[in-house]
DNA sequence: TATAAGATCGACT
DNA sequence: GTCGATCTTATAT
């Protein structure tokens, strides 16, 4: 996968990266997972966006090259990670819901004890997260960069047919953007779940 | 300095 | 289906 292929609007780069592989090394070993569900994020006009009210110190690589990897600390004990898209001062990225282990089962079994089948690795943005192995310090590596400990592989495009789209997952605001894409059929989509208490607002 | 809310998960009723 | 855990980040005084 080149930076040029993720240097485009999220939305775009979203249903590119379905089916492409990401491919984590640590001490411990590596584990490689096929995406099969992401969302799309804007900065700018996007008001789910971590970028919406501007630059901060966390989202900080959302407005560097494409390609690094975004991660961040959420409800205050998972993580979750993006995929830079878009670049010059234009912030964007895209999600990595959920995604297929494809090697390394065995490590990400360990890091994710309370998975109950093979499918449920990383059924779920924190849980793909943890299955690789991904934290803080990884944030703002580059993904295109050969040495780097996380990289995306390109794959195969998948026939159209096989992407479905639908609203984004635990976001409470533009909902009406079908900006969620997974692989049809696949055991690993996490499925929708509308903004829980923490999405709520006042009654 | 203080406070509110969050791109979730897993346990429990 | 509903709720609690747990702490960082951003925004308001």
């Amino acid at each position: 996968m080149t930076r040029a292929e993720l240097a485009v609007d999220p939305v775009v780069a979203a249903q590119r990266l379905l089916g492409c592989v990401l491919e984590s090394r640590t001490d411990e070993g590596n584990v490689a997972i096929r995406l099969v569900e992401v969302e799309a994020y804007r900065g700018g006009d996007d008001p789910a966006s971590h970028c919406y009210r501007g630059r901060t110190p966390r989202n900080d690589v959302m407005f560097g090259p494409a390609g690094h990897l975004y991660v961040y600390f959420v409800y205050g004990m998972h993580f979750c990670a993006n995929i830079v898209s878009l670049t010059d001062g234009v912030p964007g990225a895209v999600l990595l819901r959920a995604g297929e282990v494809v090697s390394g089962v065995e490590l990400a079994r360990l890091r994710r004890p309370t998975a109950r089948t093979d499918a449920e690795l990383a059924k779920g943005p924190a849980r793909l997260t943890t299955a690789l192995g991904l934290h803080r310090p990884h944030n703002g590596v580059d993904l295109t960069d050969p040495a780097s400990p996380v990289r995306v592989l390109a794959a195969d495009p998948l026939p159209a047919d096989s992407i479905q789209a639908g609203p984004r997952v635990g976001v409470a605001v533009a909902m009406d953007v079908p900006w969620r894409f997974w692989v049809d059929g696949s055991p690993a989509v996490s499925g929708y779940r509308r903004g829980g208490k923490a999405a709520r607002t006042r009654t």
